[in-house]
DNA sequence: CCGGCGCTACGGTCTGCGCCGTAGCGTCCA
DNA sequence: TGGACGCTACGGCGCAGACCGTAGCGCCGG
């Protein structure tokens, strides 16, 4: 058949080892890494790292930006990332039905975390859910649209959208693998994550994608969002 | 990491070998093949086929129905098939841009076809264009709804919407891959499409998904959905 | 200028797995 | 009931590719 399903085939079989789909995995948060920290992730030698990193790059998976010496490797594009979270998603229920355990690890991932350069996990559905539900933002059927209401509060909210020449979509949803759902993803989703970031509502942690909610950012949430988050859903200790 | 990766990379390693993705490529259109056919279809042996088909069916990613000695094989989910041509979709884009010659097979598919059980390409574009812009339908950040006089307009239309029982999403969106915008899917999609078999305003060709426009559904989709598609969309032989 | 570091290129090894030939089981028809 | 057909199980062949050791090329700091 055509050559639809020879590039199927290429983009499966790409994210199909384990050492690439460790790198893939690694850099779902947006984040660059160098070619070393990756090789650790991968769990295999720089040597062979480098090659599946040409492979990414050279099917435009992955952009590089050297640094000096170093080379800081990221994903190409929020697709990307968007097309891994949505594998993911769908992998996982697709799983035999075995009740594994969840991990404290997962149950923090579940909570909340970022996704590319959004917010992922329950916390990134609340607030979806919250922006939908008071009007601010429409989810059309090619990525939604922010009302005359949502502009003025994400000025307010201090988050500016910046909609000049980028060709990047405003506003697109993003499935979540943990919660079935969609959340925002897109310049809006950017500039939320990166204003709760700003405003320490929100914190990364150095080696996992699991965001930690500061107390001042569970006042803030419930306040701008109405985002009423169970006290058990914010990290006991940290 | 989780196991989230090792998931992915399964994942990925059973789309990506070539065989697979042809029979993976060839279920999207919902259809259900038996063993035999999809080894025509993947181009190796009926053993070989059997195997691939034992492992995507063990992955929960296809179903099968015994009939007699002939055993169908049919993708397990629409969310499968959203998947698929999200993958599709992405591949294409990330493509190296050298300006391929667009086949007439490609063309057409691009104009009309089927995914899963719902409408993609360009038709399929505009049908939910205009249900979304007409008010029928709004699409939410989990899939969306349908209004009250979308429900309406699908009772006079003749598209009986099965509410009951069924968890499957009314509405959800799918990425195109060759229009590069959502089209819907979900019980709407499903209904629509096959509303439209019915009043014979599309037909589904043997063994392609492409779908070629009537000239009764010509009329009937102006009328209808306002959806005017120049003469040059329909399909000029056939 | 030299040594250390980050990264990549090349060659050889080895495992995994895609492939088919043969064979066996179940189903349908004459 | 015998034979054709659809499908699957098993076993051996062969190859792609993942992996690492060695080596070579840029970039940095002293």
């Amino acid at each position: 058949m055509s050559i639809a399903n020879l590039v199927l085939a290429e983009l499966g079989a790409l994210i199909g080892d384990p050492a690439r789909a460790n790198i893939l995995a690694a850099l779902v948060d947006g984040r660059a890494f160098t070619a070393t920290e990756l090789s650790m992730i991968a769990g295999v030698a720089p040597q062979t790292t480098s090659g599946h990193l040409a492979k990414l790059t050279q099917a435009n998976l992955l952009a590089v930006a050297k640094q000096g010496r170093h080379r800081y490797y990221r994903l190409a594009s929020p697709q990307i990332a968007s097309m891994l979270e949505n594998m993911v998603s769908l992998a996982i229920g697709q799983l035999p039905p075995r009740h594994w355990r969840p991990s404290r690890l997962d149950e923090a991932m579940r909570r909340a975390r970022s996704c590319y350069d959004h917010i992922a996990g329950r916390l990134g559905i609340a607030i979806a859910d919250a922006l939908i539900a008071r009007g601010d933002i429409v989810l059309g059927e090619d990525g939604g649209e922010i009302t005359a209401a949502g502009r003025r509060f994400f000025m307010e909210f201090g988050a500016e959208l910046e909609t000049r020449g980028s060709r990047r979509p405003l506003c697109r949803p993003c499935l979540d693998w943990s919660e079935r759902r969609w959340h925002l993803a897109g310049a809006v989703g950017a500039v939320l994550y990166r204003r709760c970031l700003d405003l320490k509502w929100v914190e990364r942690s150095r080696d996992t994608r699991a965001l930690t909610i500061t107390a001042s950012g569970l006042g803030g949430l419930a306040e701008v969002f109405d985002v009423r988050l169970a006290e058990h859903c914010v990290a006991q200790s940290s």
